[in-house]
DNA sequence: CTAGGAACTTAGTCTCGACTAAACTTTGAT
DNA sequence: ATCAAAGTTTAGTCGAGACTAAGTTCCTAG
């Protein structure tokens, strides 16, 4: 029952596309043909990961789930041990994430969440699911559809280490309280206001910035 | 000019066979068929790493060397670092080592050496290559074959858990002195004297621990 | 100096995971 | 309602790295 590099991604990538994991999506998100994927969607299905519905897209099976989801808390606590144990940026904790996730064994995976203290978010406020506990992922507003006030950013998406290093010059940090004054119309920028400074946030940025309510 | 995890192997046992890497030597070490050894010489001779004379064994080229070394680097860095700042025991570092080593980044192998103050050995006395450096093993007589008189251990074989975890209880590890007292003959034990303690070392064991004079 | 066994290589398959080209659905626009 | 484009699947290949079975070559004991 063991599964390869590959069987891991897929089921990351379908995980995370949830409703939306169609053929040219996965093979769009893992840069493979999509004939590709239809193989590997049969090879999962006869593995009992997924069922396939033909010309419809994929469906994790609970253990489809219980797999992706263990591989996203390596991902996540790896991220975290990096950054925080061994002092890697925030940018360039995602690529290493990648590789290390699928070579990450239990006793590994048990100490390094012992050394962290069990922590229940990733540098990128990515939540990391527990061990062979039920996760969901709470779903927050972009900083581009949240209205004018104050606000939280909650998570930023850990996918272009470019943006990364610049939300981290701008302070665009999980946790950090920011106001936002406008949201300028026609794909404007979003005026926002952090640690003091205003800034102009350009819209694909903004949609990559989740935020949500400030703490009371 | 990516390096399989199955190439990085056979050059590690090729390097670590040093004369001796023929067919069935490396096919015992690697758990392979012989003709799937002779099917990977073929592939490691064109992409020059080594040179195969038909049935008379191999010989790994300047490139095939470098790539070992680093690989051998890799995993005794990695050995290292788990045991000094993960706290994982040495008789199950390797084992985490044997699968690390194939994907540590230079960021990473690069970070770890610093965060270690670039150490010269493992924590079981086998010396570390340095980064794009010469390297020799220095060759040390077993414990089996010293004369009677001071000692002190300077490697042990990391190869075998169940070995280690006995030699840790006996204390001997690396750097440790130790007394041989009498080399019984025919078979028979070494009895050593550690830390005051009389002990009858057995064959077996004696030959997978390393011992050189002690320091004057 | 030769016979026989050990060691090695060749030949032929297999699985995994990728690819391209071609055929087949589904869907959306007229 | 049709029909083309977009999306999906099938068919056929490929390379890596493993295997078994069947030859070759080497070496050593007699």
């Amino acid at each position: 029952m063991e599964t390869s590099g590959s069987v891991q991604d897929y089921l990351k990538a379908i995980y995370s596309l949830g409703e939306g994991a169609t053929t040219s999506a996965i093979a769009n998100r893992l840069n493979v043909s999509s004939a590709s994927v239809t193989a590997m969607f049969k090879r999962l299905a006869t593995r009992g990961y997924l069922r396939h519905r033909k010309y419809q897209g994929v469906e994790l099976t609970d253990s489809g789930n219980q797999l992706a989801l263990e591989i996203i808390r390596h991902h996540r606590l790896i991220e975290m041990y990096l950054h925080k144990t061994l002092g890697i940026p925030w940018d360039e904790v995602h690529d290493e994430a990648e590789v290390l996730e699928h070579v990450l064994s239990e006793r590994l995976e048990d100490r390094i969440a012992d050394l962290l203290g069990h922590p229940t978010h990733d540098p990128h406020g990515d939540p990391i699911p527990p061990k062979n506990g039920a996760h969901k992922e709470v779903a927050h507003l972009t900083l581009g559809q949240f209205p004018a006030g104050p606000a939280r950013v909650e998570r930023v998406s850990d996918r272009d280490p470019e943006a990364l290093r610049y939300m981290g010059e701008l302070g665009l940090k999980p946790g950090t309280a920011i106001t936002i004054e406008k949201q300028a119309p026609f794909g404007g920028p979003v005026w926002v206001k952090i640690r003091g400074q205003r800034h102009a946030v350009g819209r694909e940025l903004a949609d990559s910035i989740w935020v949500g309510p400030r703490n009371k």
